[in-house]
DNA sequence: ATAGTAATGATAATAGTAATCATTATCATA
DNA sequence: TATGATAATGATTACTATTATCATTACTAT
């Protein structure tokens, strides 16, 4: 089954690719209607689903409720802001681990899913305000 | 407030501890009506994030659509087989990447979450049989 | 034993994602 | 460029894990 190129599916890949806020389903919606007025929510989904299949765009299953998507494919991982949401990049533990594991863990490895939670410095700073006025 | 201890909750925290096997909310409630037949799914949940809250157990929120449970709160990672759905357990990447992405992001760390997606032994023989087969 | 209140069971509500289906758009071929 | 096969779409519904609600029950400090 060959993959045509739409409308919808050129602008999901650029917009992933253009942007470094690793936005979910509903915010390229959003986005999306702005080129394209017409486009459902359903398109978005399906899109993801086949770009993510075709080893094109990243999906990051982090612990919010929703899924967030990732044009950029290079070998990294994240970290979420636990107050503002925000996802930022990371570089990923280094080929050691991934070895270790391999042997250990007896599996053959595919992919990894790295996520860590902390403050980002933004809000961090707003919370060490709000602890000095108290 | 303080935290009651009822049937429930205990056998909960029991399971988790028991057994090695990183279970669902729902697995966890069909375990558990065996004991205790008039518990509420409700409860499981109620129980669970509490119990989480508590730092007591773990949650997983792994990319399959549901949650994981774990009552080994020392640190250390997952993988999970992207055939059987089995997860186990691997050792986290060291302190020294932690320290780096503290340095590098500005982030105050709180936790991670870090999953590596492969094959399990026993799925990766099988699926070696079926292409031989071929 | 009792009073105060946290926890429960039953159930409804929510939300993100996936499935359905009739219609439309893409693209290799002529 | 026109055509035909079929992949993709928009609109909508269905699904599923989790959360919220609320009247009732079970804990526990006194
Ligand atoms: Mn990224
Ligand atoms: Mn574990
Ligand atoms: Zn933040
Ligand atoms: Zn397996």
């Amino acid at each position: 089954m060959r993959m045509k190129i739409t409308k919808a599916r050129r602008l999901i890949l650029e917009e992933l690719r253009k942007c470094r806020s690793h936005p979910t389903a509903d915010e390229l919606f959003r986005r999306l209607r702005l080129q394209l007025p017409r486009v459902s929510l359903a398109t978005i989904y399906r899109n993801l689903e086949l770009l993510e299949r075709r080893g094109l765009i990243r999906r990051l299953d982090l612990g919010s409720g929703r899924r967030h998507y990732d044009g950029n494919i290079a070998d990294h991982a994240h970290i979420r802001c636990i107050e503002c949401g925000a996802v930022a990049d990371i570089c990923s533990p280094g080929r050691r681990w991934w070895h270790e594991i391999q042997q250990e863990s007896g599996y053959s490895l595919i992919g990894s899913q790295i996520e860590v939670i902390g403050l980002c410095p933004r809000c961090l700073k707003r919370k060490k305000g709000n602890e000095r006025r108290r």
